[in-house]
DNA sequence: CAAAATGTAACTACAATGATTACATGTAAC
DNA sequence: GTTACATGTAATCATTGTAGTTACATTTTG
């Protein structure tokens, strides 16, 4: 399967955090922009809180940035929102055969190439911020006119 | 999610046959290793198969390398045995308001990030190869004693 | 033909996702 | 304090992919 959409959900607000920052970003408001329902927003925002990336309190309308977006990379995104299972991006079978060689061997032997994979890709996205995104955004509706 | 077990399978799979080669590797025989259902094997096998990295006949017993497991690259076994659905690692929430600038842009902005992302990730398993993987087993086994 | 193995399809159980509803909790304004 | 409104959260549901299992058609060899 693939990374969950949380993930771009997740940038996607925090974007719209920076970009609608004189708005007020209520979870109903949100949900219009990311065209789902009130309750994922509220849902995912709580992640994006758990991780200090915005501010939000119960009873207070409204998500806020609690960083500055040029410090938010999106391996915190990704991250914060679980986009993978524990962490653990390849999945290995499990209990195979530890009277063969190749059973008793394979899922440790695997499991060095599998992690330099993931490091590679979370490498990427630390490399890059929602400063980034947002830049793009703003730079792909200029080019729109 | 996670990326499907069926690329440790068919890694698994192919470490078999090189390091069994003089043994006759039926779908049950490898199930055994791998410790699963022969069905199960047989479709994997079928799928390395049709991306010419296992030869396989029906009404013959046994599966053999249809190439030197130096020339498979773990990029190869991971797009034979369609281990992310589409070529798609991540996904992407669809139908963004197109209504609002962010959300009328993120799709593109992100779809950036994630491919370069998953590129880093695919070049490192195109480093790897079927060898290495081999090497290692024989490696960890002699280290057993 | 008979035996044995592969190729496949159908079915099942399971797990994660994402949407939805409902409601408890918390805050502010009156 | 009560009311209005927003967030936090749990329960439910439909959907989807996975992996295992069974069954059977197909193919080859003896």
């Amino acid at each position: 399967m693939s990374i969950s959409s949380r993930f771009s959900v997740g940038i996607h607000i925090l974007a719209l955090l920076e970009i609608d920052k004189t708005e007020l970003n209520t979870s109903e408001n949100i949900a219009m922009s990311v065209n789902t329902n009130p309750a994922v927003i509220r849902k995912i925002t709580g992640m994006l809180k758990k991780a200090g990336l915005v501010y939000v309190q119960p009873g207070i309308a409204g998500a806020t940035l609690a960083k500055d977006i040029s410090d938010i990379t999106l391996l915190d995104v990704y991250r914060a929102v679980n986009a993978v299972q524990e962490d653990e991006l390849f999945s290995v079978h499990d209990k195979p055969n530890p009277d063969c060689l190749v059973g008793r061997n394979i899922q440790d032997s695997v499991e060095i190439s599998f992690s330099a994979a993931q490091r590679a890709l979370e490498k990427e996205l630390e490399h890059r911020t929602i400063r980034d995104v947002v830049d793009d955004i703003l730079n792909k509706e200029r080019l729109r006119k």
